[in-house]
DNA sequence: CGGCACTGTTGGTAGTCTTACCAATAACGC
DNA sequence: GCGTTATTGGTAAGACTACCAACAGTGCCG
């Protein structure tokens, strides 16, 4: 069937940048299964058909949600160490774990970690922005000979994840 | 359109151990995404419906995959206890590591964690097999006033979440 | 000014995958 | 024989990604 007359409207501003930040919120609060086009175009307040063409495969938009994720993180604890009063590790440390042990952080992070398990582009793209976040933690707290960075990261996801599990 | 005449075959034994067997061998290697009906039922020689006709719906099968995901760990940790040659706590943890941070194991936890967060009552479920499991580490390896189970899980959750993340 | 290329928007759809359901049939237990 | 359970093939209904042609606005160049 030959299509009508069809209306469309003038292009607006940011309309990628919305996209992403709605698909940032999906996974927030929906997980990983709730992010699907359809969602994100109903929050961003756009057609299903711009998130396709502003992030052409499914893998452009996790992508580019997993670095925003990461940078998210990131810019909080470079926050925490500036507003910082006290510079003593013990209170830096308690705000980077109530930082990455917040439900929304913990629900984001498992989905990208089962979204990366069947994408290895993005996995790629994970180890990556794992290694920014780490030495984030790292420039935060300054490295300790007998607790690297590695392993203070694999600890607060730990608690993180355990917190995340048996919630109410 | 009426059906011609159905070709029907003997009841075979074990169909639902089958499918739950295929299904977390499913789960193991390409994770919660590739749990579905039609994974499951040709892994285990079954045809679809099967799937539905034991595990009415979605739910119970990934309830019953919980449950003996669990349970399968719980009954290694005990293996573990009874074949020790040593009792040393050290020993005993190294062990116990082993078999959390298994990259199969992590993948069935973190798929599990993601379905449980769309399905209270699977939730709930995760909840109460954790505590199982938890109770398990604990009688495995004597409680500890300084590391109780719940901080001793956590701590082996978040190396295995890290190792199964950072993995080549 | 006119034409032309490029980007953005729209509505629609093709094709795939998924769960759940159904009637018909067969086998089994009693 | 009869009720119950298991199996089969098929389908309904929905969700999803990706794609498309048509159209609109914008900017550039002659």
């Amino acid at each position: 069937m030959r299509p009508k007359a069809l209306a469309t409207t003038a292009p607006r501003e940011g309309v990628r940048e919305r996209i992403l930040e709605a698909a940032l919120d999906i996974l927030r609060e929906s997980g990983i299964q709730g992010l699907s086009q359809v969602q994100v175009a109903r929050r961003a307040k756009v057609r299903q058909s711009h998130v396709t063409y502003y992030f052409p495969r499914r893998h452009d938009l996790t992508e580019a949600v997993t670095v925003r994720f990461i940078d998210n993180m990131v810019s909080a604890l470079q926050e925490v160490a500036a507003r910082a009063t006290s510079r003593k590790r013990d209170a830096l440390l308690r705000r980077a774990e109530e930082a990455i042990t917040d439900p929304g952080h913990m629900r984001m992070f498992t989905g990208v970690i089962v979204e990366a398990d069947t994408d290895p582009e993005l996995h790629t793209v994970l180890v990556r922005e794992t290694k920014r976040l780490q030495s984030a933690l790292t420039h935060l707290l300054g490295d300790d000979k007998r607790e690297p960075a590695a392993s203070l990261l694999a600890s607060l996801w730990g608690r993180g994840l355990y917190a995340f599990v048996i919630r109410k």
